[in-house]
DNA sequence: GCACAGGTAGATT
DNA sequence: AATCTACCTGTG
């Protein structure tokens, strides 16, 4: 059996409130920027991972459903329940949304039907957004997988796939190999990052558990952490769904949307958790996902 | 050449 | 408390 052989696709457990995906919104869901480990192949599957799990996903070429493998030597079984921890993501429900009195988010709604949070590991997670900052997703994808190849442990002997280093991996490569990784600015902040939590050991897991608004002061503390990122490391890595990320995208989505033109990030994150509710962060990657489709489409 | 990119932090007003 | 700026690097 060669290294480079994969299993035959299998069915994805079954997820929570299911639908009918097209390419285009898994694309966004798995690959649109909440994880930056995934590649599109030319037979439009996606290639990628988290941790020391490596998998393909494609739909059924038939009828739509949900499919992936794994590299021959790895256990499906496994796999499979890792698959479904991380697609299945925190219960998000679009009918806890305003969509029926609110037209801007109904059409974002409609144009990325199905579209769902992960639930990435969140040591991860914190890493993948420390790094994103004003930086392109492309890059921060190439960013990530040059820390990874460079600093990463393999998955097993004989894979191809490296997990991205762990935290207590990261405390000691110095900033300088991180600036080698093209992290730039970043490189400070992820260094200082590992040399905190080998000082503090337990606390990103105390993190990862505490009430959101306890483990988002907590995540600021930490250097390269404001609230852009300690919210989309909460709702993209931590399940919590009232965490809603503000970025440029979203600046400019209710800016156009609702009419909050001039307003700063900390009032556009009050207005969201209060008009979107307890599933705000669900609300964000729609209008997120939105903006960003009709800037592309402008482009063209 | 230069502005800008899923921001943050420290200085200045 | 609001606004300004430096911070790396790749891309258009």
């Amino acid at each position: 059996m060669s290294a480079l052989d994969w299993h035959p696709w299998q069915p994805v457990p079954p997820l929570p409130r299911p639908r009918l995906l097209t390419p285009a919104v898994l694309a966004e869901w798995i690959d649109g920027g909440q994880a930056f480990r995934w590649q599109a192949r030319p037979d439009r599957s996606l290639e990628g991972g988290w941790l020391h799990h490596h998998v393909r996903l494609r739909l059924h070429p038939s009828d739509s459903t949900l499919e992936f493998s794994a590299p021959a030597t790895t256990d499906l079984t496994a796999t499979a329940d890792a698959l479904h921890t991380y697609l299945a993501g925190p219960p998000a429900d679009e009918d806890l949304l305003p969509w029926r009195s609110d037209p801007s988010l109904a059409v974002a709604l409609a144009a990325y039907p199905g579209l769902r949070i992960l639930r990435q590991p969140f040591g991860e997670t914190l890493l993948g957004f420390v790094c994103s900052a004003t930086k392109q997703i492309p890059q921060i994808k190439q960013m990530l997988a040059l820390v990874a190849s460079r600093h990463g442990s393999h998955a097993a002997p004989e894979s191809e796939w490296r997990a991205l280093p762990t935290w207590a991996e990261l405390a000691s490569v110095s900033e300088e190999e991180l600036r080698a990784c093209s992290l730039g600015f970043r490189a400070r902040h992820v260094a200082g990052i590992a040399r905190f939590l080998a000082a503090n050991p337990g606390w990103l897991t105390a993190t990862e558990h505490a009430p959101y608004p306890e483990a988002k002061a907590r995540l600021i503390e930490l250097p390269g952490v404001g609230e852009k990122v300690a919210d989309c490391v909460l709702l993209f890595g931590a399940a919590r769904l009232e965490a809603f990320p503000v970025d440029t995208w979203i600046i400019k989505a209710m800016a156009r949307r609702y009419g909050l033109d001039g307003w700063r990030p900390e009032q556009i994150a009050h207005f969201g958790r209060t008009h979107f509710g307890a599933h705000a962060g669900l609300a964000q990657q729609y209008l997120f996902a939105h903006e960003r489709a009709l800037a592309r489409a402008a482009r063209l």
